[in-house]
DNA sequence: GATACATATCAATAAATTTTGATGCAGCAA
DNA sequence: TTGCTGCATCAAAATTTATTGATATGTATC
């Protein structure tokens, strides 16, 4: 049981975590928009190449984005499902109510 | 321009960042319908005291829970208000609408 | 006062993540 | 084929984050 809850956690930690790198929100906030690819996720950010990769991989398999190759090039864009999840999570988080005060520990 | 863009990342990944670890989830969890004290939060989670107290601390920097100390016991409980904010930023990415094909990269 | 208890903090270590520069590979064009 | 371009991957180093055990702080009780 302690468990099942644990297996959940990192689940959703790992959802988290992915969002939980300012470089990783810009890359996701310029592919809002627009798909794009690394070449011109370069330059806007102003990051190296394998920098960014290493992001791209990282958000990729977080679900949070999806790619498509079209010739030389590796086009991002956002999964929105994935972004419906984690935000389902925080919205039946609060949806549980009011906390109840303690019962005093002593 | 872009450096009020690296801020405002820097912001919203730091609150995604505390949520980014499994211990943490199960304390928030564990605070969703109760407040308790370190003490309960140790025993029912299996973990020493300054860990839990490590990853208390991170929580409250991210503003995610608030405290309260009554005696010689130090309550936590959520701050519902941060999950608003984390869960808007998600409502909010989705709600731009569909993305735009790439203009093509060459 | 002295003692016990709940929690926070600290320093040292360990572990995980990120950055960097180099190399490899696939697609395209000459 | 050769060479160029866009991107991924890798190994090493740097940085950040987490864990541990010890100690400090504050509160209550005696």
């Amino acid at each position: 049981m302690q468990q099942v809850i644990k297996q959940e956690s990192t689940q959703i930690s790992a959802g988290f975590r992915a969002l939980s790198d300012p470089l990783r929100i810009q890359i996701i906030e310029l592919l809002r928009s627009q798909e794009l690819c690394v070449c011109e996720l370069c330059e806007k950010l102003e990051v190296s190449q394998s920098k960014l990769s290493f992001h791209l991989k990282n958000l990729k398999e977080a679900n949070l984005i999806h790619s498509r190759q079209q010739g030389r090039w590796m086009y991002y864009r956002p999964n929105l499902a994935q972004f419906v999840a984690l935000e389902q999570y925080l919205a039946e988080y609060r949806s549980f109510g009011d906390i109840l005060p303690a019962k005093s520990c002593e």
